[in-house]
DNA sequence: CTCCACATGTAACCGGTTACATGATTTT
DNA sequence: AAAATCATGTAACCGGTTACATGTGGAG
């Protein structure tokens, strides 16, 4: 539910959906992304809705901008979502996972050749993770004190990028192994 | 792509709509899923695409049966998809991170009830891959030794599965603890 | 001179979900 | 007597993606 991420972002501060944009692919794109045109498709069902009002601000030399803030029903929305724990298990989508299964008729060496380029990309992924963010709780606690409850459950959701990543990458490191093993007679 | 996994399983024998569905909830529901309704639209645009061909066969007593199978243009298309390496990072989508990103206003105790039902039912999906699945591979070699190279790389998607489901309980507990310790004086 | 950031939107399409409709046989 | 299994389909809906359309200002 882009919705929900819209509402849980505006709760801080009005922003447009370009801002909105950002934030998300700066906050949430592991675990939820979006682009900008269901952003703004989004942004208009939530303020036909009466979960957000905007109102457009005009700029010299840029395109207008278009403010959305939340309303009093937005909050109480956004609030009963999060108080309703989610109690179901995620029903994931794996490309990688499906080719390996259906992957015997490739051959091995088309096989290695993905697990190589994922074992690379999800490499950059964890260094992102290691060099960037983490203190990033820290440092955020330290500009605004105010968000030292939220900067503890983000930090969450970061270790759980940087666990997953690790993982990732032990199993594919295990699996190039298994594979130049067992079809090294090909 | 349902259209892959539904080649990719007719690929070794033909079936109908129904059995697909058991296929791919006992074979590939942990990454990949689909209900019956998408299945059966499916085949059809398959069929009208050629890359499946179907005839009825009567049964007593029980609905009549629609069998596919897949045909030559079927598994070059098959063939053509599992040999193209998947190489971007999978853009995934998830909840419970998300209700815990937005979660302060929730209330600690919101989250952590949240957090031990989702341990619950990791715990439970790990019990079942440690019980039933660990030695189906071997059990298949046995069985059908033609399959021997599938099995290496079922049971590379079955490693991942534990895998993920280990690291995700452990994070979960870390996250308890975490706003146990930080959240106590609410 | 080119690319990136800023900035907003619409239309067509598509993959997938939910609800509806039907109904016999077998197992608990 | 109830529930699960076998068995196939349609229609409405919806969340999300891709392509299209437009245009300025600033940095490299």
């Amino acid at each position: 539910m882009l919705k929900y991420v819209l509402l849980g972002f505006l709760n801080y501060e009005p922003a447009t959906g370009y801002e909105l944009e950002n934030l998300i692919s700066t906050g949430t794109t592991n675990f939820w992304h979006a682009n900008l045109s269901q952003i703004y498709t989004t942004l208009k069902k939530l303020e036909s809705a009466g979960l957000v009002v905007s109102h457009e601000e005009e700029q010299e030399g840029r395109p207008n901008r278009r403010v959305y803030e939340i309303t009093s029903d937005g909050q109480h929305e956004l609030q009963q979502w999060v108080s309703t724990p989610f109690t179901e298990r995620e029903k994931t989508k794996n490309t990688l996972m499906l080719k390996l299964f259906f992957g015997r008729q490739a051959g091995h060496n088309t096989l290695l050749t993905q697990l190589r380029i994922q074992r690379s990309i999800h490499q950059a992924v964890l260094d992102r993770y290691r060099q960037g963010l983490p203190d990033t709780a820290h440092e955020i606690v330290s500009a605004r004190p105010e968000l030292g409850e939220d900067a503890i459950l983000w930090q969450a959701t970061l270790n759980w990028g940087l666990r997953y990543e690790e993982s990732l990458l032990q199993w594919i490191d295990e699996t190039i192994a298994t594979i130049e093993r067992e079809f090294a007679d090909d």
